[in-house]
Parts: C-alpha cells; sequence; structure tokens
DNA sequence: GATCGAATTGCAATCGATTGCAATAAATAA
DNA sequence: TTATTTATTGCAATCGATTGCAATTCGATC
C-alpha cells in the first residue's frame, strides 16, 4: 500500500525571492527574454533546475492567451471496434506526437466519440487548445465544416482535393489508385475488385484512379467489382467471401483500401486455397509494418505519414500567425512485394 | 432586445450579466452545484448552450489546481522506429483514452523520447497535468522511480510482480509464458526456443514461465534455445535466419515475446518452406488484430488491455483520493489458433 | 563631476473562474 | 404579527505568471 506524499510546489513569487530577484525578471528570465542581463538569467535558470521550479501552466495559460496544446481528434468512421486499433492511424498518430513536440506544442488524444461535438468550442472557446488536428475525413464533414466557420485554426489529414476552407493534408489518393491498378493491369490482371467505399472522400480519389487505369487500358469497368465494404480486415474477410460463395472466383486482382482490409481479403482468399498472385494479385495502402511481413508480404502504396505530420503542424502554425494556407498533396508510392506479379 | 453574436469568447462575467445573475451563481449553476435553484441551473445551462459559453480551462485550473488532464507517457524501450508503431502499445493508448474520458479526463500523449526527464516536475508541478499513466516499464525504471519518489500519483503497466512502491497493472506474465511454453510440449515440442530479452521485467517474468513448463514436464533447458532480441520483428526474422544458418532448424517450437516478433519470426520461416505448425510451432503474445489475420493464424496470448485501462484509471484516481493502491496482476489467455499443434 | 542614453530590473495591473462568507429572500414557527 | 430557520444568491479575495511602463543602475562623454 502506498500513499500519496505532498510535495510543495514554489509559486514564481517564492522562487524569484530565493533568486534575489523580482518576480518580472524571474519570469524574463525563464523565457529567456534579452532584455534580462545574460548573467542574470543563467542564474535563475540553473537555481529553476536546482530547486526543480518549474513554472504554473495554468497561470501562464490564463495570462498568455496560449496553452502551447494541440488537441488531435481521431475522426473515425464506422465502427469503433476496428477502426480505433488501426495501425495507419496510430501510426498517423505517433508521427503527429513527434512533429509538435518539435515545435514545442503538446499532444492532446481525442476520438470522435467523445461526448460533446462542438470541438470548437470545447477545445478552443475553453482554452484547451490552441488548435485542431482532425485526422480522417470521416463520413460527413459536418462536424469538420462547423468548427472550421467558427474560424479556429484547424488541419485535417483526408482527401486534399476536396474543396474546402480549410488546409487539408493527403496523399494523392487518384494517383495512388491509378498506381494500384495499373500495377495489376500490368502483371496481367483484367477483372479487379476495388474493395472500399468510395462514398468516402480519400476512397473515391482512389476509386476514380482505379477507373482511370481501366479506361487507359482500355478494360472494361464492371461495377459488380466495386464493393462498397467498411474498412475492416473483417469486413473485407466477409465480402471476399460472400463474393467467391455467390460468383465464385471471378476476379483476378484487388485493389484494397488498406492494408487491414487486403489482410483481410488475403486471409479469406488463402483458406480457399486461392494462389497468390498466381491466382489473384492484390494491393494494399498505407504500408503499415505488417504489410512486408505477410506472407506474401504485400505490395501496397505508401504514405509519408511522417512528412505528413510535419506538413500538417507546419499548417497549423500559418493559422497561429495568421498566414496563408493551402491543402497539400503528398506524394505515393507504390511497394512492390510478393502479394501481386512483376508486369511482364 | 438586441443579439449578441455567438461564439464570440464571453467571459464567466459576461455570460452572467447575460443570464442576469452573478459570476458566482452562474460559476455554481455551470457546475449544477446543488446550492442553487435547479430552475436557475436549467436556464443558465441552456443559455450557456445557446451562446456557446464554455468555461476558460486555464482560469479554472488555476483557480481550482486541478488540471482533469492525465499525461499517458509511452516509456519505449530500445530503438524508437519500430517500438512506437507496435500495435499493442497504441491499443493500449486507444484503450487509456477511453477509460480516461469515462471518468471526466483528458489524455496528453507524450513519450519517453521528450526533452525532459523529469517528469514529476514536467507534468506535475507545471499543473499540465495531475496524473501520470506510463505504459511499459521500459529497460531501466530509474525514470518511474524518480517521479515515484516525488510523491506524483502515477500507475504503470508492466509486470506486476516487480516490487515497487507504485502501483503497476500488467499481465500474469509467467503464467503467460507458462501456458504459451506447456502449450507447445503438449503439441509435441521438445526444444523451444524463446525469442525475448529475459532482461526486461515483464520478459524475465515469461521466461520463468517457460522454464517453469520445462520442469514440469521433465524436459531440458538448452539455454541456446533463449535469445535475448530486442522487441521488434525485425530483430526476430534477422534472430531465427541467423540461428539456423548457424545450428539448422535445430528446434520445433518458438514463444515469441510479441505477436510483432512471432510474425518476424514466422516470415523468416516461411521463406525457408518450414511447414508450420507442422515442423514448427509458434506462440505469439498480445493478440494484436493481426493474429488471427496471418497464415497460419497465429497462436497467442491475449493481454485485456480494456480491463487493464480501467484498472490503471481506477488506481490513478485512488491515489487523488489518497487511499491505498495496488498491483494488479491481470488474466491472461491462451488463443489456440493454426500456428501451433493441436495437443493429442 | 554632471549629463545623457542605454542597459537592467521592479511595480502593479491583469488574465477568468471559483468559493468562503455575508447578505438577502423565502419559509416556518411562535 | 414578529422571530427564526433555511434556501438562494452575491461580494470580493484568490489562484500564479506575464508585461507595459516606470525606475534604477551603469557607462561613456563632455
Amino acid at each position: 500500500m502506498y500513499t500519496l506524499k505532498k510535495n510543495q510546489n514554489l509559486t514564481l513569487a517564492q522562487f524569484a525571492a530565493l533568486a534575489g530577484v523580482s518576480t518580472s525578471t524571474a519570469s524574463r528570465a525563464l523565457n529567456d527574454n534579452p532584455l534580462i542581463k545574460q548573467t542574470t538569467r543563467d542564474k535563475v535558470q540553473a537555481l529553476a533546475k536546482e530547486y526543480d521550479y518549474s513554472v504554473n501552466a495554468a497561470a501562464s495559460r490564463l495570462r498568455t492567451q496560449k496553452t502551447n496544446v494541440i488537441a488531435v481528434i481521431l475522426n473515425l468512421i464506422d465502427n469503433t471496434e476496428q477502426s480505433v486499433a488501426d495501425p495507419f492511424l496510430l501510426k498517423v498518430v505517433g508521427d503527429l506526437n513527434k512533429a509538435l513536440n518539435a515545435k514545442g506544442y503538446e499532444l492532446l488524444l481525442s476520438n470522435s466519440f467523445m461526448a460533446t461535438d462542438n470541438w470548437a468550442n470545447y477545445f478552443i472557446t475553453s482554452k484547451r487548445a490552441d488548435g485542431l488536428i482532425i485526422v480522417g475525413q470521416g463520413k460527413s464533414t459536418e462536424k469538420i465544416t462547423a468548427a472550421a466557420s467558427t474560424g479556429v485554426p484547424l488541419v485535417v489529414w483526408g482527401d486534399p482535393t476536396s474543396d474546402t476552407h480549410y488546409p487539408i493534408v493527403g496523399g494523392n489518393n487518384r494517383l495512388g489508385g491509378y498506381k494500384a491498378t495499373t500495377h495489376l493491369i500490368a502483371g496481367g490482371c483484367q477483372r479487379i475488385l476495388f474493395l472500399g467505399d468510395p462514398g468516402h472522400a480519400e476512397m473515391s480519389e482512389r476509386h476514380a484512379g482505379y477507373k482511370q487505369a481501366h479506361q487507359d487500358a482500355n478494360i472494361n469497368i464492371d461495377p459488380a467489382l466495386t464493393m462498397p465494404i467498411d474498412i475492416t480486415s473483417k469486413a473485407a474477410y466477409t465480402c471476399i467471401n460472400q463474393f467467391i460463395r455467390d460468383h465464385g472466383l471471378a476476379f483476378d486482382g484487388i485493389v484494397a483500401i488498406s492494408d487491414m482490409v487486403a489482410l483481410g481479403a488475403l486471409k479469406a482468399l488463402k483458406e480457399r486455397y486461392v494462389g497468390i498472385p498466381a491466382d489473384v494479385s492484390i494491393v494494399g495502402y498505407d504500408d503499415i509494418a505488417l504489410a512486408e511481413l505477410m506472407h506474401p508480404s504485400l505490395t501496397t502504396i505508401r504514405q509519408n505519414t511522417a512528412l505528413a505530420a510535419e506538413k500538417m503542424v507546419e499548417q497549423l502554425i500559418a493559422q497561429f500567425n495568421h498566414q496563408a494556407t493551402h491543402s497539400i498533396v503528398l506524394d505515393i508510392e507504390l511497394i512492390e512485394r510478393r502479394s501481386s506479379r512483376t508486369s511482364t
């Protein structure tokens, strides 16, 4: 059994007295304000370390009206279950954490299932955070537009080609869909399944790329091959099973909306002893860590999340400085592995 | 009657004037203080919603000395690279987020690579958070003990059998190691590789279970079969390849310290056309979402992270209330899948 | 030594919500 | 009716750091 020990906290006034300076000098010294003589600054800072003094963030935030906190909102799409666990989303959070820290901000994590749905009010008006980073556009962008319309600084990870009044950072989804599909076609695929819901902004773009690739190759697009499923491996697994039960193995390639989806499909196919890539080629999306570990390893479209995180933070800071912002399209990259046939 | 533009930053004073009450009444009404007449409370709360008023968290925190924020620190072990991306860690974060929200707390995310290494000082003294949840004991528990010794409220995810002055929540690692190993032995394995570094608290316990299982089955333990590798799939992959190159397939079972490690091993084996589970059986740890999706699906030890998160939050709140706390051992569960032979 | 300007430092008001205590209104008892 | 509780509400001090402006010190120059 352990009990709480009361640790005494110094206030700036007490600390200043200790250091033999006024509170103003102490405060400025701690903030490395050039108004204060260098030697004084050094002395004060050293004392702060010695006495474990650190400024009261609450007081500082109240006075400066700045929190140095950014709220990151996981804007999940479908059912909680899988989405929250999606390695890709969480990787983005990790990268954001790094990018924010590098700029002196802290990360307050939330998801779209929280009680309030007035983000601007809850986070910004209440001075909990200085800005919002919203990961994912969700099925509807209502809450986002609502927040943006109040003038709150925010950035979204999503499809950057969406026409919005706020900046969106994201991969080139159309190109991603195009490259994935083209790669399959080059490998000899003729009937390519599209696994993902085109009702969602990013997916819609990828689907457009998928269609474009077909057209460029003069291949007819069979609408029955587009499967608008949830972004979960379970949905993909079920979908593939159902499809094969209904139509047999009436496809020879799969473009999946995420690696998790691809893995669900892969599992279903393997269980039916479908040869991969001999019978069916698969391309995923995101290049999560697991993609490489699968057997066969998964061909996929890589998104540079670390760079994306930096860009998002950049765009947010621009808003703090009342500078113009804009959506950013990031390059994507096709990572060829063993789940797809190489072009002949 | 004139209308005020909504969503301006109202102060409590302005809002109270609007509502025709004093600031004290307004404040109490918003906090549902029974001192205030019910009808007044209702009226004030309705107005708050109408005018998008929300209390300034900075001011409130300054006055009440309570932040309602918990800092969650990812205490990573080895190289950043893989660990940050470990789906298991991130799942824990997701569950913590949920558990904290349920109790009215927010989650401030950090990792052990941040600038400061005086956690107590940085988070608590500075009034950024009310308590710490540290995910992972790391290779050394220095920082944790340092923080704990200052009396800061904290809880750790790690090995609960460690003898500490702070509460640790975690799975029954010894039992986990034991069950995994016993399961393999029951399936006929005689030479079982242990993939994971026993120098780390949790791993050490699992290793103890591994040894115990051997003893109970009267099987000699070959120390050469214990491979102290990093907790990454890459390390596992390399390790298995190296081992086979050096000694051939001198083992018929693997107990892996995490699913990621198991997957790395699996990949190496598959590439060498080793039959799984025919030639080698594998048991992982954590039961991440991917475990089920692998081919063959991965037998593993499941840890109940959602429950763990709740317990951790509970232990933390107990400290806020100056109640006694204690470490908690959570049950684990063997999930039998296809990567291991079933007991005959 | 006196004067002026620059370099440092200090004074005191301020940020916005909370809460002990006092004050008032309403309800009950005498 | 008046006295006495009891239920509501308001006053004003307080939390701790920041910062505009005033005050002081220090050099350098005449």
